[in-house]
DNA sequence: ATTTATTTTCTCGACTGTCGAGAAAAAAGC
DNA sequence: GCTTTTTTCTCGACAGTCGAGAAAATAAAT
């Protein structure tokens, strides 16, 4: 269904574009902001004032540059313009970090997740509480924090909200819109944690590659995730995170700790790579929690040969590739970009993987996708978070209008 | 990457908001189509004004009711605007019609394919030929046709020109822009026929759901396809055919007339099911062409009870049910439409569907997904070409604006 | 036959937006 | 101080939407 236009939507369409450009490249002058969005000098002096005299960015004259003519005035994001929450949830901590709107990290605590202590109920509070220490430990009022960004592993709804499944949680339903309620204005945000690596890949690659079309993140660790970014038809970029990891991969996986049987998770997740090295039913619960030296020690055996230890990685390597093939077969060919505590292993997946993806039509069509290993997973899941809830912001800013 | 816009663009948008409700309806009145856009009266005088000076639409005076008042003015498409061609190949025969600028069928002929007459080239004089004629029969300009549409099972590039796989020319590329060249200034589309199926289905359903989301088409026969319609963040419709038939469902499924191995079309599809009824080892290279009367045999054997057929259709169902399992899983949920032959048999499939599904975390979450059998499957396909060669052809008319 | 009521369409002026061109500003070189 | 150069700002033109009210066209009432 298409939707009505009108001069106001064009405003605030090139207001955005305005801010976009601004934050991307950190500051720019008028002409060059002119440059950038393709806009007349003109709309650019409009659109300026405005954002300027609502507070958005402000002018820092500065002309250090020994060039001729009338110096440059640089626009900016004004940094106190408002303020982020970024909240990443790992399975055993908690991690609170304030940063501005210029993307300027201000603090950070992480808190312990104590194993037991019961469910969401109890974890609310305490996210709540840890929210208003960021914000005394640093003086400022709640109103001006404009966004609240929350990360997990698990499966995040639609709404963008409500986290549906994950592996801290497992179903019980976690509504992040509701815990904080009325008494915040901030817009709240949930994101998959490798949907955030997707994000800031894709900004990333957006930068440098014009001809950019999408790519695909996975981290592997204790369980496997999956971020997608694709640029839609209308050349927005498209962000979301399927349910990869519990996707079916064959039976023979065995069962997993969501419960089902025969996810990719089952095979490919550590707790599956153990339960193959070590012989043991497949049926069996798997661990809570398998430790890196654990994985290490099965590594090395699998590195020096041993039978069981490679086989445990090259049936995980196979998950992941048949995994892989069948995301592809779903969507356009895209390079893979993997990530996470997993990827030290990668030597020992590898070959797995190409095995399980070679089976498939898409791959024989197309070749193998291009496959690459980033480090440094927790900077990108940062990024992506700042990346995401900026922009979420821009667009709240620039959709609110002079009212 | 957001995008510059401009007053031009805000007119081009709701230009083309005009002539969909127009043709979503038919006929409108001035006021009618005010309420229908949500646009002031006072733009539908101008962009009416515009669209009838440029030949798009007409003004059809009938004041056939008894109201009191200034009698309306309805407005609709004029059919003589421009004309649409629309090509369906199927494993046999090809469809060729001719449709005016309101969708009315003007003209329809079949040719039968003979099977081994040479690969691409061969069928591409004949494609052209068989245009020309319909051309001819009809007594109209080339110029004047403003779309062809053509269809064929199998995977289509991303461009929507390009046939990268089928069954009926293999991985031969066929490019049907190319065929036409520089003689037809008409604009030249490439569809899946299972994707045409979910557009049908979807413009029905936006119709009268307003919450529409999305839907996904299966189509069962000798190969499976697949067709997925979603509505996009900005309320656009998105609609697409990944690879489904030949995604990778498991290697037990045996060799697939692609090539590869263990493809839900090597379970599932006509040859799949019979290959297993008849015990025939997996690795044989499937038949070319199952009559139907072939597999209503073994219907009817399973009907009755015997092992193997029974057998084989619900290995076909888990097929199925995996591989829509694994689909959910990749993006959300999403009620499920079967069409084509292969639906006949739908009783004897859906237990091992039901199965395949159930074994998936999404399914757990989320219940069984809602599957409906859907009937008439040519009038479907037709309905979709339609849908989409025109509404391309408006929004080309849009784009133009006043040159 | 004329007037009145009713409904629909058309038109006018106001408002908002973008754009191109040229004026104004501000610094460096002479 | 004057010129040159570069950047920013401003002005008028143009394109688009909107609300209100005028105009048109018919049925009903007088």
């Amino acid at each position: 269904m298409l939707t009505k236009s009108s001069t106001e939507v064009v405003r605030q369409q090139n207001s955005a574009l305005v801010l976009s450009a601004l934050r991307r490249k950190g500051s720019l002058s008028h002409t060059e902001i002119a440059e950038q969005t393709g806009l007349a000098s003109a709309t650019i002096s409009v659109i300026t004032a405005e954002l300027e005299r609502s507070g958005t960015i402000a002018r820092t004259e500065q002309h250090v540059q020994g060039g001729r003519g009338r110096p440059r005035v640089l626009f900016a994001p004004r940094r106190d313009c408002g303020y982020v929450i970024v909240v990443r949830i790992s399975s055993d901590t908690v991690q609170y970090s304030l940063a501005d709107y210029g993307g300027v990290l201000l603090d950070r605590f992480e808190e312990a997740r104590s194993q037991d202590a019961g469910g969401t109920a109890a974890f609310g509070e305490v996210f709540v509480a840890a929210l208003e220490r960021l914000l005394q430990r640093s003086r400022i009022e709640r109103d001006r924090v404009l966004a609240v960004s929350v990360s997990s592993k698990g499966l995040v709804a639609g709404d963008g909200a409500r986290l549906l499944w994950s592996p801290v949680f497992g179903s019980e339903e976690l509504d992040f819109a509701r815990l904080l309620g009325e008494d915040w204005r901030a817009r709240v945000m949930l994101s998959n944690e490798t949907l955030l690596v997707a994000q800031a890949l894709a900004a990333k690659a957006e930068e440098k590659d014009d001809g950019f079309r999408g790519l695909a993140a996975i981290s592997l660790g204790h369980s496997i995730g999956l971020g997608l970014a694709r640029r839609g038809r209308s050349g927005e970029l498209d962000v979301f995170a399927p349910n990869f990891g519990h996707m079916l991969h064959a039976s023979s996986a065995g069962l997993c700790r969501c419960g089902s049987y025969g996810c990719i998770e089952a095979a490919a997740g550590f707790y599956g790579i153990l339960r193959a090295a070590f012989e043991v039913p497949s049926d069996t619960i798997p661990a809570k929690f398998v430790p890196l030296s654990e994985m290490d020690k099965i590594a090395a055996g699998a590195r020096q040969g041993q039978r069981m230890p490679g086989y445990a990685f090259r049936q995980a390597g196979i998950a992941l590739g048949n995994g892989i093939s069948r995301m592809l077969s779903l969507y356009e060919p895209m390079p893979i970009y993997v990530t996470g505590q997993g990827t030290r292993y990668f030597d020992l997946l590898q070959k797995g993987v190409e095995e399980g993806l070679a089976q498939s039509l898409q791959v024989r069509l197309e070749g193998l996708p291009e496959i690459t290993v980033v480090g440094d997973e927790q900077r990108l899941v940062f990024d992506g978070h700042l990346n995401r809830a900026l922009s979420a912001v821009d667009s709240d800013i620039t959709a609110a209008g002079h009212p």
